[in-house]
DNA sequence: ATCGTACTGCTACAAATCGTAACAGTAGAT
DNA sequence: ATCTACTGTTACGATTTGTAGCAGTACGAT
C-alpha cells in the first residue's frame, strides 16, 4: 500500500535511531553496547541491536567485526545525509529549485541574508577552487 | 510510543498527501471535487475528503464554506514548509548549523559553490536591505 | 411542505514503520 | 567440555497513511 520503493520521510529515521546515529556521528565506530551505555535512556542492548540493524539496512550504517564483535560506523556524514533530506525538499517542494528555496529560508528566517553571503563567500573560498 | 508531540517526520505528510498539496499549491482554492478531478489517480471523492480533513489538522491547509461545500486554500506556501524541513534538518543533523549543512550540499552536490555564491548575492541584493 | 441529492461527519481497516525486547543458537576463552 | 558473550530471528503494540463506506443533514426544486 505505502511507498516502500522511495520512502517519503526525508530522513527514514525514528527519533531513537536518529539518538543513535548522533552517537555514532559523535564518538565514531562503536558496539551496540558502547552505544546502550552513551544514550540517554535506558534500554535493554537488544533493543540497540535491532536498531543498528536496521540502520544498516538503511545504509546509515556499515559494520565490521572485531573477532566476534559487531563494530559499526557511520556510513556518511551528517552533512551528506542533510544534504539528501534537503534535495527531497527542494523536489517536493520547490520544484527543485534551489533558489526557491534559499528565498523561503530567508523569507521563514531560517536563514539571514547577511549570513548567507557570509557563508557563501567562506564556503567558496574554502576547499580549494574549481 | 512513538513520538506525538513532535513529528519526527520532516514533513509531515505521505506521498498522497504531498500531491494533494502540490494541486492545492498549484491551482489555489479548491474544493475535494477539484483536487479528484485533477489528481493523477482514480480515488473515490470521499478518499479525497479524508486526506484533506488530515492536511487541516495538520495546518497545512484551511478550509472556508461555500453555501454547503468546503473550500480548502493553503495555510502556507511550499516555500516555508520547505524552509520548516530545512530547520529540522539542521537541528537534526547539523547541530543547528547552517554553516555545516550548506557545507553538506555543496559537497554533495546540491547545490554548487558558484551558484551558492550568485544566489546569495541575488537574495541579499532583492527584497531591501537589512 | 416534501423529497431528492449533494455534502459533510464519523468510522474502519490493512500495510508499513518504529520502539522495544525476549529467546535461541554459536563461537571463543578457560 | 563448559560457560559466556555475541549474533540471528521473531514478535508485538502503537501510529501513520492510503483507501473507502455509510449515515446524517441542509438546500433547491417541485
Amino acid at each position: 500500500m505505502r511507498n516502500t520503493t522511495e520512502s517519503n520521510n526525508l530522513a527514514d529515521l525514528g527519533d531513537l535511531e536518529r539518538e543513535v546515529m548522533d552517537l555514532v556521528w559523535q564518538y565514531g565506530p562503536c558496539t551496540a553496547e558502547d552505544v546502550r551505555s552513551r544514550i540517554g535512556r535506558r534500554l535493554k542492548e537488544s533493543t540497540i541491536r535491532t536498531v543498528l540493524r536496521r540502520l544498516e539496512e538503511k545504509n546509515y550504517v556499515t559494520h565490521t567485526v572485531d573477532t566476534r564483535t559487531f563494530i559499526y560506523a557511520a556510513a556518511e556524514s551528517r552533512g551528506k545525509v542533510a544534504a539528501r533530506g534537503v534535495r527531497r525538499l527542494m523536489d517536493w517542494f520547490c520544484n527543485g529549485s534551489v533558489e526557491e528555496l534559499l528565498v523561503g529560508m530567508v523569507d521563514s528566517s531560517v536563514l539571514d541574508k547577511k549570513e548567507l553571503k557570509r557563508l557563501a563567500g567562506k564556503i567558496a573560498k574554502a576547499k580549494g577552487g574549481k
